[in-house]
DNA sequence: TAGTTATATATGGGTTTCCATATATAATGG
DNA sequence: CCATTATATATGGAAACCCATATATAACTA
């Protein structure tokens, strides 16, 4: 009850929410890319996905000068079909499709398959 | 966006995911009723039916000096689905299992259906 | 040095909780 | 019928607490 409760917490911050469903459908991303896309300060992302990566909902992984952050992999299976449910009911808000969208015309964003060879 | 993060924080307090575990499973209940399954005081439960009501997950209906409460019935399908996700995941833990003990041992329970007529 | 990320601190704002009390309804006694 | 009492629920006020944010700075990497 309580890590059900500590999830719905995690995901009823709107930073954190959208960060969760930016990072449900780009798979992985780093904290400058997320800090774009949300347009965002970066001390404000990076606090929210320390905090995410605590309560076990994201895995970090860092390479070279950038730290990588995804959904944990480990997850109980309902915590997917959770977010699932929450993008199709938040896809066609603006805030979100928006995140996409500066995410998408950013420039200069780090290639993170160079450190995975 | 802010109606789903506004849910998620509704269900993101015990008190609260506790009332709508329980009026998911029973249908309707009254306050006193509730207070008693969660052996939590009245004012306390009666804030949570508020802020509940307030933000339009439950309905209330006055039946003499009794209030009953259930889950809105015109809310859109997806927070039923959640809920049902939810149940699954919680019933088993003693928290949950234990209100609805409280509520079945609850003796002079007042009878909604005398006033249904 | 410049770029990336994390963290410490302070602060404002909101939330939860308790206690006492108000309101409304019901039941009882005259 | 009226007055009284009991019960159910809601609410006002206050204290404690939690949380999000901003700013500044540190640590690390290229």
């Amino acid at each position: 009850m309580l890590q059900v409760i500590n999830y719905f917490k995690c995901l009823s911050d709107e930073t954190r929410l959208r960060c969760m469903l930016l990072l449900h459908r780009e798979g992985e991303l780093c904290v400058c890319e997320i800090t774009h896309a949300l347009d965002l300060s970066q001390p404000k992302i990076s606090r929210h996905l320390a905090l995410l990566r605590q309560s076990g909902l994201l895995s970090d992984d860092k390479k070279g000068q950038w730290v990588y952050y995804k959904i944990n992999p480990v997850l109980p299976e309902w915590v997917g079909d959770f977010l699932k449910e929450t993008v199709i009911v938040v896809e066609e808000t603006s805030v979100f499709q928006q995140d996409i969208l500066r995410l998408q015309r950013m420039t200069d964003r780090p290639d993170g398959e160079k450190f995975c060879e």
